[in-house]
DNA sequence: TATCGTTGCCAACAAGCGTTGACCAACAAC
DNA sequence: GTTGTTGGTCAACGCTTGTTGGCAACGATA
């Protein structure tokens, strides 16, 4: 997820490092923190539970290294101020259709201190420079992005976490002509008050 | 939460099964289903394990008796088409705040099945038939609640949940000033498609 | 070929879980 | 007072959990 130069000279073990990865996000997205056991995620991964234990240390060792995650939001530099709203969802909704890391980060978030921390960084360190690039007076850019997000997981929830069967059913384009006007206004409406 | 005639004659124990159904709500709205352990609810209440097992029949029929809840949402009919949205968002934030099986509810959603489908059928049963009310085209009801429900509890996840610091500062007041017009416009907006 | 770190499998541990049944104390009916 | 029902305690069960350490096979280096 983040190694650009190879530093560490290519392991024999990598492919099994991987294959825990990719059952564990599997598994973290499909049923959360405690329900994901080591064992099944090993099961699934076709390895013994003990190499989990051997690569990553221990379960939220695991569970750091398989949800790191970028949001690869869009520069706030070059971010239209007229159309955030828009672009915004859209990008949010490409990233989770393809990626299920989101889903399995707010279904630990919900129940697990550390997956809850995680998303609150998550939070501060991407969402809320683009609100604060993006919206009229910075010292409301706190308000306003927890507002945008309060929409966007809002909508991650239930559809992709409680599956409410109209939220389901709502095309990817109905999805950003909804709800972009909504964070649009989030961003740069005047503060009502 | 449902008793109106003395239908059941005042056993001796009701005291202890309250304490119970009290202790479970908090555990289950602190701690989601799997780490609220029938040991740590039954200790919270000051009373043995094996009560819970005897009174309640297992952790998932304690679970469907410490989280039944009725929306209290306005009757449809008295509803104002024009200020649905501020009347809505106003009764959800009270709710939120006074009344913590709403938290467990959610929370449970996030991980757990049974909670999952409970969240359904309180969507299905409680806010959809007030948008068939509200929305100007029955049809379009469900896609219309399901963008007033992920608003909703979009709000709810990051305020008593999640806890992003942001959303947990926001007044009251101001929360129904941003998202009633939201509502409003899921409500009783021309569809976009 | 001998050596040594790496990779993987196996069996086991202690702790915690939901759940059960045996047992005692307090009360109600007769 | 005796009897039967109810409320509550205690100890244990079978099982799953995260986690550990030993041991065999492999691959590169010498």
């Amino acid at each position: 997820m983040m190694q650009g130069k190879p530093s560490t000279p290519a392991r024999r073990s990598d492919a099994t490092r991987t294959a825990i990865l990719e059952a564990a996000r599997e598994r973290f997205a499909a049923d959360g923190y405690e329900r994901a056991t080591i064992r099944a995620i090993a099961k699934h991964a076709n390895i013994d539970p003990s190499m989990v234990m051997r690569y990553y240390g221990n379960k939220e060792g695991l569970f750091a290294a398989a949800v790191s995650i970028d949001l690869k939001l869009p520069d706030p530099a070059s971010l239209s101020r007229d159309d955030a709203g828009r672009t915004l969802v859209t990008h949010f909704v490409d990233m989770w259709e393809k990626n299920e890391v989101l889903t399995a980060l707010l279904r630990v978030g919900a129940t697990n201190q550390a997956g809850a921390e995680r998303m609150r960084g998550i939070f501060a360190d991407q969402l809320l420079p683009v609100a604060r690039r993006a919206c009229p007076d910075p010292e409301q850019a706190p308000a306003r992005a927890a507002l945008v997000s309060s929409q966007l997981l809002g909508l991650a929830l239930t559809r992709y976490v409680l599956r409410f069967p109209p939220s389901v059913a709502l095309a990817p384009e109905e999805i950003v002509a909804w709800l972009a006007p909504t964070v649009q206004r989030y961003l740069t409406a005047p503060y009502p008050a």
